[in-house]
DNA sequence: TTTCCACTCCCCAGAAATAGCGAGGGAGTC
DNA sequence: GACTCCCTCGCTATTTCTGGGGAGTGGAAA
């Protein structure tokens, strides 16, 4: 087993896995904000971005974008039209902005106060999903033709994709609030009735389908929001859910 | 700008990049299969699994269990139980089953019948979600003291990483059908109704939350549960959950 | 301009879920 | 042996949800 460095990769640290470490052992959001900058530095582009799209509007990340630009992001709301989030949010690979839909008005209107703002006209993000939903967004942007462009997303592909997910992975590290609740298990039991009811069974045919009867099934739901601190069937099993305590 | 590849990397490909290479010009299942047989004996491990956790519970993956281990954890139902999905679901980094807790009878249980199927004692396993709330797994795992798994997984942390997400990848691509509909979207309206049900409030409470008339209300939840072609406002909310449209 | 979609409001009857009581047996732990 | 937790079953009344109709506005896209 490859217990050691693989012996066909040399020993000698890269500037890029020096600022990689440098992110590993950051302990803060400024930590990771001068990452970014020495990742701008060394690629030499533009631009260099990750930030958290909350379904709530609260941004939280950190890059080298002017803070006029984020103020306005935020102020005008621009999360809702944005192509670039659209487009991370409904694939996995990295989406190089060239391939996106600018076509609509409103899109090519962002576009253009973007530019304004200092925003390079090529950009390749990188969708990064966590537990619980979170959703979070690596961009490096710059302005060159599309040639260079081509051969520069290319070759550092891969380094991106690790570059991406290390930075989602101190940022969940700095907002434990979101990390995993160490809750209450469910009872086997429970977990069953939580299951069937989360794949859309009535009580009936929960009760049916694990042949008990429909009084011993409410007990299980009962206990269930007991333990789960819930309000009712549909949120107990949504929070079921957000636990990981039931996969559907 | 650095468009050519770094000048501190050698061009010297190395083994993995080859097998990298090779899964990135898989072009289908099967060739993601030989890849994981490559890899495995690349790194001198006991088994090496992406599997993709569907709410169906019919597995789509590739990897070098036992197609007898294979029937076994699907018939059994192994995915209710099994403490490396629930860890993995809830973490975002990789997982390292010994940091897992195995104290459940149903856990231990199942880690001996793993055993005898050949699952090695030591393993990582690295979550890896995708869009509409798709959810894989890419695991490593041997036989070995625990002091050469450390060194393994720290030397090789960042390389699987970057498989994982490479098989998702693949395994996106072959399987375009799997990802549920992404037309069928909720309106801010339908998304409003169903995060604020799945936190638990009555339909009362949520149209007075939206400040909508409750039979107002009730045409949100029912296009909804049309569009999610869900049976019931708990399967909606599960379903509006998993698929990733609602965060709670 | 027309056509789509999101958003808003209304009625009614039947089905389903919830709240409040209760009971007993079995397995595992301290 | 006492304790806790899990599994199983029962009753009644009230509240809530669901399914079937219909109708009008405004905005954005084709």
């Amino acid at each position: 087993m490859r217990g050691l460095r693989n012996a066909d990769m040399l020993e000698t640290e890269t500037t890029l896995e020096r600022i990689l470490s440098e992110l590993e052992q950051a302990d803060s959001l400024d930590g990771m904000q001068s990452v970014s900058e020495a990742l701008r530095d060394y690629y030499d582009v533009d631009h260099l971005v990750y930030h958290w799209v909350d379904s709530r509007g609260d941004q939280y990340g950190c890059g080298t974008y002017s803070e006029e630009w984020q103020n306005k992001y935020v102020a005008e709301n621009y999360l809702r039209i944005d192509p670039v989030v659209q487009g991370c949010y409904r694939r996995f690979h990295p989406v190089d902005w060239k391939r996106l839909d600018w076509s609509s008005k409103a899109a090519r209107e962002f576009l253009r106060v973007s530019a304004e703002y200092g925003v390079g006209n090529q950009g390749i993000s990188i969708p990064i999903r966590g537990p619980n939903g979170q959703f979070a967004m690596f961009t490096v942007n710059t302005s060159c033709d599309d040639d260079t462009w081509e051969r520069f997303s290319e070759e550092n592909r891969r380094d991106l994709i690790l570059i991406a997910h290390y930075f989602n992975e101190k940022a969940l590290e700095f907002e434990p609030e979101r990390q995993p609740e160490q809750s209450q298990s469910l009872s086997p039991r429970e977990v069953d009735a939580m299951t069937l009811l989360a794949i859309g069974y009535s009580r009936a045919q929960v009760a049916n389908s694990l042949s008990i009867s429909e009084h011993t099934l409410r007990v299980y739901i009962e206990s269930a929001r007991f333990k789960l601190g819930a309000l009712n069937t549909t949120h107990a099993v949504a929070r079921a859910m957000s636990r990981g305590l039931i996969v559907i």
